[in-house]
DNA sequence: CAAGGTGTTCCATTTAGTGGAACTCAATTT
DNA sequence: AAATTGAGTTCCACTAAATGGAACACCTTG
């Protein structure tokens, strides 16, 4: 077979068919190790070869990814993939109900990936535990909460409370921002091992959203350290002009490891004795979620 | 090889490697023709080949099926595949990061099928033009209102707007309904040609969910004339006590075929009169969204 | 410490995914 | 109207990759 330059897969492929380090499945995200999962957050290859999966949800990606009906030669040019063989893999999304075409051949992401989200968010344990909790820090403070989790270099929010939700509603479950410019991902981060931060974030791109965005690595340690020091991040403006909050990290035990929650407002609302007053409550939030986590895996935890 | 009762497996296979009815990607859902598409929407083993993607969506299935961290046993037990081949399968699905293992080898949904979704939803083009119109209604009615598509013998939620949301909040986004006892399902179905309705009033299960769901085809087809007439269905307590709601549907045009949308409110604060002032809203919304997607696709729509 | 169960790994076998090329059908162009 | 281009689809020999039986760890339990 010809070689061509088809980088992605040749890069991809390793020598028979080993798993990235032996082949043991391991626990996800183990908040220690860079995990072997981060791959697919990131916007490079995946460098794991996941067989015909990966190819199928490569494709997947690019459907996704795209703002609108995408057409079959669009996602040909952004996969470098043989034509017979990406058209094969897009009949078997439609088959499954991932993905659909429309008379138009332009495909559109399928109503499956809705349900299978609706029941693992529905599921996530997680997110059930905290709900009320972030309902009571709402209620208290008047403004947006948001849950989310650390996933690679992002934040995923997992969960939202906010009153005037009119349109935006469902704006943020499921969506994800960088980790370093966002309260969450900053308390995160903080809550992570020493060498698992660094890591990190020695690995984010540091886009300059705003004036205030951390601009590099050493920037960002230096206020992870300050967040350890009490607990709480604080985002100053540093993702969207005008927009602040206060956050911290929870921790739970069932492997997934890190969590966050944060109050959100406009800067003109939440000025510095808004944010001394939210700042106990967040605090204290976050406290009674792990608690509550905690207890329900029962004492088999120190084991 | 020994091929013992691997039922699904075995009836699943067909000759070769031949795709529904010759390999053409059909346009998802026609809505005239049983679409190809229906099947994964059933309990029923999918009768089409998808090969491995087909297999791990399989187990991914179970997954988000399962109401808590599933065991490696369990979905095996429920599988009858070969140990080996579900954990390459499971491996696979955890380095794509639709499935999280924990230390305790229990499996959960992955945060990629949010993202997925997430974008997915985002994106929906027959959401974001419905959005606002569902908010009007929402405001003029006060009571909650639902949107929702036709897939297979289903309707899916896309959206929902109420006030109360509190704890609840996204409980019914990418949440699946039978079609016969559900006021979005029975405006949907008597919009779709009459064979087709005819077909899928043939399969459903009719489970009676409350002493007013219609309990068999005959029924349901009956109401439906009813419901073409005027272009309203109702759902009278059908599918849970004390929850009565007005709906209407809505043809898109974008391939994907028949929407609905409507307004939910407890029985004692809907009484006929509500029902009377909703109803002309409710038809009036429907227009209003259909007209506007046609709009958007511009006049190509008569060739 | 054997017995049973559950999860993981190995590897020869063969299925099923691959991808180059040929084909079809429109929409353009000459 | 014939010729050209380009997008989408189909075909089929080739081989990579999935398969699955069996052996191997590793618990837990009697």
């Amino acid at each position: 077979m010809t070689v061509k330059n088809r980088s992605a897969n040749a890069a991809t492929r390793r020598s028979k068919r080993d798993l990235p380090s032996g082949g043991n499945i391991p626990a996800t995200a183990p908040s220690s190790a860079v995990s072997a999962l981060e791959s697919w957050t990131e916007t490079t290859t995946n460098p794991y070869p996941t067989g015909t999966l990966g190819k199928a949800l490569e494709a997947l990606d690019v459907i996704a990814s795209a703002d609108r009906p995408i057409r079959f030669t669009e996602i040909l040019n952004q996969l470098d993939q043989p034509r017979g063989t990406l058209h094969r893999q897009l009949s078997n999304l439609v088959a499954e109900g991932l993905v659909t075409v429309d008379q138009n051949q332009t495909y559109t992401p399928g109503l499956r990936l809705l349900k299978l989200a609706a029941r693992a968010w529905s599921r996530n344990s997680l997110r059930s535990v905290a709900a009320p909790h972030l309902m009571a820090l709402h209620e208290a403070t008047g403004e947006t909460v948001h849950l989310g989790v650390l996933n690679g270099l992002e934040v995923v929010y997992l969960d939202k409370v906010e009153s005037r939700q009119s349109v935006r509603m469902h704006s943020q479950v499921g969506n994800a921002s960088p980790l370093y410019c966002t309260g969450v991902g900053k308390a995160m981060l903080a809550r992570l091992p020493l060498q698992d931060a660094a890591d990190r974030a020695s690995r984010f791109a540091y886009v300059q959203h705003t004036p205030t965005t951390l601009a590099s690595a050493s920037l960002l340690l230096e206020e992870l350290e300050a967040i350890r020091q009490d607990g709480l991040a604080f985002d100053r403006e540093e993702h969207e002009p005008g927009i602040v909050c206060v956050a911290a990290s929870v921790l739970y035990p069932e492997g997934e490891g890190v969590a966050g929650l944060s109050v959100t407002a406009p800067a003109f609302r939440m000025g510095p004795d808004k944010i001394a007053e939210f700042s106990a409550l967040v605090r204290q939030t976050a406290q009674n979620i792990e608690d509550e986590t905690d207890a329900r895996l029962g004492p088999r935890h120190q084991e």
